[in-house]
DNA sequence: TCATAGTAGATGAGAGTTCAATCATCGACT
DNA sequence: AGTCGATGATTGAACTCTCATCTACTATGA
């Protein structure tokens, strides 16, 4: 019942902090380059990303919660913050009166516009920058197999639209 | 001044997108599994395997702050949250009257040594278990360049006492 | 038509993080 | 000793996220 655990060795735990110390600084340097350059967290930035994207720059909430990965709560309380910007706008859904769909605003697409050309620069800088083609390709592969088996209903089908232009 | 920004290729995009929603999911995944076996997030437990890694167990806040990259006020709600959870005492410095000392209890020891196998087994069966030997060799290198660039002073020195025992 | 289960979204409380003060002490210099 | 800038740590407010709860509406089925 209770074996002994498979404990990491020495270079397993030194690259599982190496990649928690990744993750956590890039994290946090792109939360501060748009925190800085447009007033909002990386998590709100992609909010706007995919409604730049989705036609008519608008989306059902539901759908808008799946395409970041979020809890419908999570996309409610960001989205009235956004709504509070005056980067978005909340419509009623015809089909459906329960819904309600998001929709970029002009003001919105332009912090967006504004913000998007320092944030891809930050990603290649702190990312595709520092490797090497092929290990940019290992990296691509092993992200691919990871996110697979973490979630394996993201299909991370490219067609989508949500998967279009994200860094864009 | 302004040129067009470097944006990212499709295929950059595409591996873009997919280390985000790894590490988002693998953030949710531990965070999960230590509030529900442990009763505390992930960063929480960190800061408990670096004071059980510490000789003395105890150390100062500057240090703990450092060891787990976090900021001086964040170490002090985070120990302030431990301490009255019971796993963690403060202790004043006695060679810096300014400075205090975070000491893990042996309440904190337990419910560390109660949650460290699951954690291992998951950090396990999401990340080591999911890649070919040669995948892991890779990433580990990926990381160790990564993380070079994005904190040049940090060390990554295996023989530290912060980069041992982190997930035993 | 009515009951009922399920879905879309909003809301409020509680926890964690950030940021800008604030306080106490140290170290160095006069 | 007395001043002054730097350092170690804490605090409170504002913000974000999570979780549980709640409301409104849809869909199904008697």
């Amino acid at each position: 019942m209770t074996r002994e655990p498979r404990w990491l060795d020495e270079e397993e735990q030194q690259t599982w902090l190496a990649f928690l110390g990744v993750t956590r600084r890039l994290d946090e340097a792109l939360d501060r380059q748009l925190q800085r350059d447009a007033g909002m967290p990386h998590a709100y930035y992609m909010i706007l990303v995919m409604l730049s994207a989705a036609p008519g720059r608008a989306r059902r909430m539901t759908e808008l919660a799946a395409a970041t990965h979020s809890s419908p709560s999570r996309m409610s309380h960001a989205v009235t913050r956004l709504e509070a910007a005056g980067w978005v706008r909340r419509e009623r859904c015809p089909s459906d009166r329960r819904g309600s769909i998001a929709v970029l605003t002009d003001a919105g697409f332009a912090v967006l516009a504004a913000a998007a050309p320092g944030h891809v620069e930050d990603v290649r800088a702190n990312l595709f920058d520092q490797l090497t083609c092929e290990q940019v390709r290992q990296f691509g592969e092993i992200c691919r197999v990871l996110l697979t088996h973490l979630d394996p209903h993201d299909d991370a089908d490219p067609a989508t639209p949500t998967a279009a232009a994200a860094t864009r």
